[in-house]
DNA sequence: TCCTTTATTGAGAATGCTTGCAACAAGGAA
DNA sequence: TTCCTTGTTGCAAGCATTCTCAATAAAGGA
């Protein structure tokens, strides 16, 4: 069911292995359509009576995301949230006071960028900026 | 010297209290051009012979943030700089390989958003954005 | 100057996440 | 099907940061 196979293929192709750990993850956060933590991941495991280290969601987690399957950000709180689906940049709107998080959609990220006041328009009043990528150098460098 | 006793001033004024340690934290990251982590501040107040400890370092800090009197920003690898003298929304650029840190500048800021290819010419190559603020609803409710 | 109020500090526990390493097991080769 | 190589896992320790709470000390008032 669903894309869950495509994901596990995909990973597979890379040469990664497909281990009973990361199946379950994997079809954890395929099915869970919004984002979550590295912690609810592991309630869920716990609630399919099996159990994975955390350690271990933690790294497929990042794997996923290195390989363009989940994409992860800051919720500014010192958490940090995954979701699957999402590839190329996107864009959070974190709010700092009640936590809430607007996505901007792929489609609409030129537009979004277009104009810094276009921010008011999302409800966006912000106060800091990152932008996570690899620098020049870096990207011209071999990195696996 | 410098704008020292203007951030102390603006603290005071603020509500305030101006202590040994407080002054010691604001004198440092006020003279120190560059960004600087937690710790960093914490190896110089051991330098000068005296104590801090370094949950009120995290507390002065983030006071100023909170102030406005400085920016805080997540370098991607689980630590966290600051730096003063920043106002307003402003934007870092984070290699998630070398940790290399590129600061746009606050008047650069609307061309550099205008069009999101203009992060080539900045030898960014991104793969996720953060934008930290407060959102519609927490902006209009009275946050102090 | 001394008192009182209340913000601030230090200490240590707790949280969220990462890392090092030995034991284990996926997946290709024989 | 069995064996071997080497990627993965679990565990425990480590790191950066936050939180709780009792003791301390700014700063204003008497």
């Amino acid at each position: 069911m669903s894309h869950c196979h495509t994901y596990l293929k995909k990973l597979r192709d890379q040469g990664y292995r497909i281990t009973p750990q990361r199946e379950m993850i994997v079809q954890i956060i395929a099915h869970c359509g919004k984002h979550m933590s590295a912690e609810e991941v592991m309630e869920i495991v716990r609630e399919k009576s099996s159990s994975i280290n955390i350690a271990t969601v933690y790294r497929t987690l990042d794997m996923l995301v290195e390989n363009g399957l989940a994409s992860k950000f800051d919720l500014g709180n010192g958490k940090t949230a995954y979701a699957t689906g999402k590839h190329g940049p996107h864009i959070h709107l974190v709010c700092k006071h009640c936590g809430s998080v607007t996505e901007v959609s792929e489609n609409d990220i030129s537009a979004f960028l277009e104009r810094i006041e276009d921010l008011y328009d999302f409800d966006c009043h912000p106060y800091h900026f990152s932008i996570h990528g690899l620098c020049g150098e870096c990207s011209n460098s071999e990195i696996s």
